[in-house]
DNA sequence: GCCATCATTATTGTTGACAATTATGTAGAC
DNA sequence: GTCTACATAATTGTCAACAATAATGATGGC
């Protein structure tokens, strides 16, 4: 097995946080990472660093990093805020797109359908969150990208987070629903279509336990 | 001289980039950087991956760490999505307000005061990006509060790359406007101020020259 | 004199060892 | 039996030396 890189690693973390192999509060332990990729703990430790500005993981001093547990509120406003940046992303995708990206769009989606009818877990969850991204980085708008994948990648955690198990998730038809709307240049219908995909996504969760924010042991236990 | 921390480093940079004192383009070498901070280069590695992540510079594998130069483009960019994120972050702000937290923001705008009546530029720089993260902080959105200081800290690298140097920063007047708006309640005149305020800020610069981003010399010199 | 090739230098990337810190387990006093 | 203080172990934080890579300058051929 070559050497794994940095942006490698931090996938395969983000996926087994997806996939809710890790869970979160679980610990991870450099010298065990370091191990299980066959890497020096120097690198687990960047990986940890990124993977912590993505909001996966929280990093204390001294004692290490586990798998971030956002509560109901962290859960409302991702979504909240997701959904603004997702329709201003459609906004700039006007008079940007050309047949080139609109074919490379729809491609996406047919690889989409393709994981979920093998029922390719790890292939739906990288394709699905994709999408997004894919939309952004085509508005050419270089912070809205780098947005994008971060609100992204906390979706993931959210959604394993407050996922029931045996739900899955959504499927393409979504995604491809949007895309039609932009093919017709009707901005309207995509951001409506955006909004309704998005809303749909949260319904799934079971957000409903406002369960304080158990901050402390104190707190959780007075 | 105490070793100073990654945190410190950081923001010593950053203001320096602000100040105008490191200009897009230069080169970030890690042991000039390890001298002058008296830190091992293991730290200024650390501190350039953060800066990274702000956007302040960019890393090129193997090539190393230059302070970023925005184009016109990625200027409108942040700004347009900047004002976008502080009127949510103040309909946050909506009932989250006390008196402690009001007192608390009209003191910051004091010291906002008296480092421009002292023209203590380090300090007006930092104070009057503080500002915003403050009002991120108050309204209690973990979120918002990271993306508030990102956005903070690209605005400041433009203004620093766009600005006419003779033109001074904006006194603390009208964060001392918005403010006031968000104590009588009104939150629409608020939001008015704020996105009165950061036009203002826009405006100050030179966004004009829209010359095409030279990626490459052989584009820049063709 | 000019160009291509190679050697040198400068800079970044990586690693393993060591220091500092926190958590855990143990013994002794009461 | 329970609590405190100490010793031990486990884990993270830091560093300095080494390897790999890219930029620079020198040399020889034409």
């Amino acid at each position: 097995m070559e050497t794994l890189t940095v942006e490698q690693i931090a996938e395969r973390i983000w996926l087994s946080i997806a996939e809710r192999r890790l869970r979160p509060g679980m610990r991870l332990k450099e010298i065990e990472l370091a191990e299980v990729f066959g890497v020096s703990r120097a690198r687990v430790r960047q990986v940890l660093a990124m993977l912590e500005r993505d909001g996966l993981v929280v990093i204390e001093s001294n004692k290490g990093a586990v798998v971030a547990k956002p509560g109901v509120e962290d859960a409302k406003d991702i979504f909240h805020i997701r959904s603004a940046v997702e329709q201003r992303v459609l906004e700039r995708l006007t008079g940007q797109l050309d047949a080139a990206k609109l074919v490379e769009m729809f491609e996406h989606v047919a690889k989409e359908r393709i994981a979920n009818n093998s029922n390719n877990q790890r292939e739906i969850i990288k394709l699905s969150g994709g999408f997004h991204v894919m939309l952004a980085e085509m508005a050419e708008a270089e912070f809205l990208c780098g947005l994008m994948r971060d609100l992204v990648s906390r979706t993931s955690l959210i959604t394993a987070a407050f996922r029931d198990s045996n739900k899955h998730n959504c499927g393409p038809d979504e995604h491809e629903e949007i895309l039609l709307h932009l093919k017709n240049g009707d901005l309207e219908a995509a951001k409506k279509a955006m909004a309704d995909h998005l809303e749909h996504v949260e319904s799934e969760l079971k957000l409903l336990q406002d369960r304080a924010p158990p901050k402390s042991l104190r707190d959780a236990l007075v």
